[in-house]
DNA sequence: ATATTAATGAAAAATTTTTTCAATAAGGCA
DNA sequence: TGCCTTATTGAAAAAATTTTTCATTAATAT
């Protein structure tokens, strides 16, 4: 986990942001979750680790990771819209298998869905740019 | 499309509801969009039938008619959490293809899907139970 | 150390969604 | 048909969420 604060640590300066007190907060906070969480939960988390943090700066801090590819979104259905995840699989595109209990969540790769695109771009004529896909069902240890 | 509306309304007297003016001016615009519609975009054209119509109205149908799997909301990354399209493939399970451009969207089955979702079940543990795709990309016309 | 300027937090504003409640109208039944 | 019951409605208010503004702070290059 250290590791990937790092690795965005870096990013983040690469770009040219700031590494300040407020996102080092936000970010360990979000790679210490299992879970997708709301900015509000993770005001709360984020706020152990530097009390003064306004939710602003997670609002704020979220839409520059998302565009970072950072974090990404939680979409289940009708819930958890606006909830987020670090991006742990450095590489290519993934997905997100979510636990419907706990709210774990687990990456899976891409794999064997590009077949399934490409048929559909050859039925339909829409040029395919890009895609998001959710699994949703219960983690092992919550069955 | 006429027949969508009908059998909406019949779906919704045999679930015990009752099929009124607001909700059928909701279900024509709903039908008759081609793309996805916020409740406030689908409260202005459903206005259009009933002037009278107020937005909670809107946010209370919607609900309802996600709750009977009548629309589904359309996710694309950040935006469009909150926008919805009527659901037309009466059978099985299907997903959205959007245009990124027009807005429109176009249903597509399951197929060869399942397969990767078997798959994944087995290499994880996880018990899955639903899962939500979405494809984005311009179609013929927007290219 | 200092200067530059991006980033912050607080407050206010804007937007979105939900709740409350009295009035209305849908659908069943005589 | 016309009445009765009760789900549904619309308006207003409340709650929740997100964005904007702006003076202050602090991260980084020099």
């Amino acid at each position: 986990m250290t590791d990937l604060l790092k690795i965005w640590g870096e990013r983040l300066r690469s770009e040219g942001y700031r590494l300040t007190r407020a996102r080092r907060a936000i970010l360990e906070a979000l790679a210490a979750g299992e879970s997708h969480m709301t900015p509000e939960e993770l005001h709360r988390q984020a706020r152990r680790r530097h009390r003064s943090l306004g939710l602003v700066t997670v609002y704020r801090t979220l839409a520059l990771l998302e565009k970072l590819n950072l974090v990404q979104r939680v979409h289940q259905g009708a819930l958890s819209c606006h909830s987020f995840i670090a991006v742990r699989l450095p590489t290519g595109h993934h997905h997100h298998l979510v636990c419907r209990t706990c709210g774990r969540v687990e990456e899976f790769p891409d794999c064997a869905l590009d077949d399934v695109l490409r048929r559909l771009q050859a039925r339909t004529g829409f040029a395919i740019e890009s895609h998001h896909v959710e699994v949703v069902g219960r983690c092992p240890e919550c069955q």
